[in-house]
DNA sequence: AACTCGGTCAACCGCCCAAAA
DNA sequence: ATTTTGGGCGGTTGACCGAGT
């Protein structure tokens, strides 16, 4: 039962590639094309693992990657990235022409990540001291959101648990709704709570990701969630959609003024 | 010149999940 | 239906390098 092994591990080398074995894969793939990375070693004749094969393709030998530094107009779209999308360095990856997962996950770890950090610092301390903002342990608004995404290329969001995510506090944990145009993710969640709340309305997040949707279609989404809400609910809802989208989405006047009478 | 330290980045590890058998 | 694997992912490691002392 089962598939056969790809590879034994055993006798298989380790570390850096020499340039030697750099150009038998390069000839492979050039010749069968990429995939199947189990018989690679075998049908190619070196002594690496698939796996190690693999990544050594995507991360370094592949034709289209961007050698040199990440420039300036490349670092603002990691920085908002990162903030749509959390440390989901494939999906980032994939929205950067020529860059790799690894490349933006080691700039990300070793310089952005740091210098993000110190602007936000920065930021929050000057607004502090202009009075403009409240400590954020006494700021109401401060937990309404935690917007840390993680893995969720298969996982299902649902309308209630979307909803759940929201409103309910004990369902909190990571949610969070960006807008489409902006490049980014429409609503993650790693919630297992909120995962296992039924609905019919069901919103595969990879899809959507890969689906471009518009912003009337979003807010269409929206207005429906809206729609289901009970009485007292929605303005929760509409603080909490206002509060994500404050800096990515653009809604206008009158789509909002339905939606964050009370509560701001 | 020798050493330490911190930053960078290629490569590996371990986990998850869809697909194959 | 079940078991097992391959591929893909994010996290971590460790070799390497340059700056500072």
């Amino acid at each position: 039962m089962g598939r056969k092994p790809c590879c034994s591990k055993e006798g298989l080398n380790r570390g850096a590639w020499s340039a030697i074995e750099d150009q038998i894969l390069i000839d492979y793939i050039k010749t069968n094309g990429e995939g199947k990375w189990g018989n690679i070693p075998k049908k190619a004749g070196l002594k690496r693992c698939g796996k190690s094969c693999r990544l050594r393709w995507l991360n370094y030998l592949r034709p289209d990657i961007k050698r040199g530094n990440i420039s300036q107009e490349e670092e603002d779209l990691i920085i908002r990235l990162h903030k749509l999308l959390g440390n989901r360095w494939s999906l980032i990856a994939g929205r950067i022409p020529g860059r790799t997962d690894n490349e933006i996950k080691n700039y990300w770890n070793s310089t952005l990540g740091k210098k993000v950090k110190a602007e936000q610092a920065k930021q929050s301390k000057d607004e502090l001291e202009k009075g403009k903002i409240q400590p954020l342990a006494e700021t109401p608004q401060s937990t309404a959101l935690r917007t840390k995404a993680s893995k969720c290329s298969t996982c299902l969001v649902t309308q209630e648990a979307y909803k759940a995510e929201i409103i309910n506090a004990d369902l909190v944990h990571e949610a969070r709704l960006e807008s489409p145009k902006s490049g980014g993710t429409v609503l993650s969640t790693t919630s297992e709570e909120a995962h296992s709340v039924n609905s019919a309305l069901e919103f595969d997040i990879g899809e959507l990701l890969a689906s471009d949707i518009s912003e009337s279609e979003f807010w269409n989404y929206c207005q429906v969630n809206k729609n289901s809400m009970e009485e007292g609910e929605s303005s929760g809802v509409a603080r909490n959609m206002w509060l994500s989208s404050d800096q990515h989405l653009q809604f206008s006047e009158e789509m909002l003024t339905d939606w964050i009478r009370d509560d701001i």
